[in-house]
DNA sequence: ATATAATATGCGTATAAGCGCATATAAGCA
DNA sequence: TGCTTATATGCGCTTATACGCATATTATAT
């Protein structure tokens, strides 16, 4: 298949379109993912799973926590897509909820995996 | 729908790919595409459809012949996709192939729409 | 070893997409 | 009017997508 055919099929869909979106902001792991869309972990992971495939994101495993981020390089150059996807999206209410819902919601459910509560090394704790 | 998902979706499609990038060479009716990428007019109709729905093309009538190309002002800025698109399909062998069919085997087809036979008005003609 | 949490996956299902065929529409010409 | 050409469209079929549910997998902790 070609390269971009690939990359159009991947963003051609509101939840992939909303998890990039999301990416955008930062690197999540599909638990984030998930609580910020507030969709199915099924969901959410098959749909990160489509959008790495296409190699529009980059994947980390980590313990138990599956990252995923943004791809530096993509098949194709994906600076422009990213500027088109956020300009895209940046009026679009449920993708600014996505994000406000990130920001709040899910540190607390996924606190070690992300490096953000003073766990440097990420493993080994549980949460509440 | 947002509109970045429209045009995605628009994309996501390897006939409406090589639409796309057929237009950007030039201007064509339905048979100029029919031909050129040796599909079925029903197919060439109602891709071009899409992506004019999508807001991609821009479309004319002229006598009998339906005219599309690559528009201007899209929903989304498309020069970024136009040089994504074009740097995606330049090695596509198949793509290429459709842009020299256009070359070769239209204008004898389709002389008469398209005003490159000396028929400036483009109206009136028949072929053979 | 057992339990728990995060993620992945097989499977069935519902919906959407893409296409061809036949036919309709519309414009121009005899 | 009737004929031809270019394009559009209704319909049915086939395949692809997206999803949820249940379950498997993997890592970590007890």
């Amino acid at each position: 298949m070609i390269k971009a055919l690939g990359v159009f099929k991947a963003l051609a869909d509101e939840t992939r379109l909303r998890i990039f979106n999301l990416l955008m902001e930062r690197d999540c792991c599909v638990c984030e993912v998930m609580e910020a869309l507030d969709i199915s972990q099924t969901r959410a992971s098959r749909n990160l799973q489509l959008l790495h495939e296409a190699g529009l994101l980059r994947h980390w495993k980590e313990g138990l926590w599956s990252h995923y981020g943004i791809a530096e390089s993509a098949p194709l150059d994906i600076a422009p897509l990213v500027a088109m996807v956020r300009r895209a999206l940046e009026d679009d209410l449920r993708s600014r909820k996505d994000i406000s819902r990130l920001a709040e919601v899910v540190p607390v459910e996924c606190s070690s995996s992300c490096g953000r509560n003073g766990n440097e090394n990420g493993i080994g704790e549980k949460r509440q």
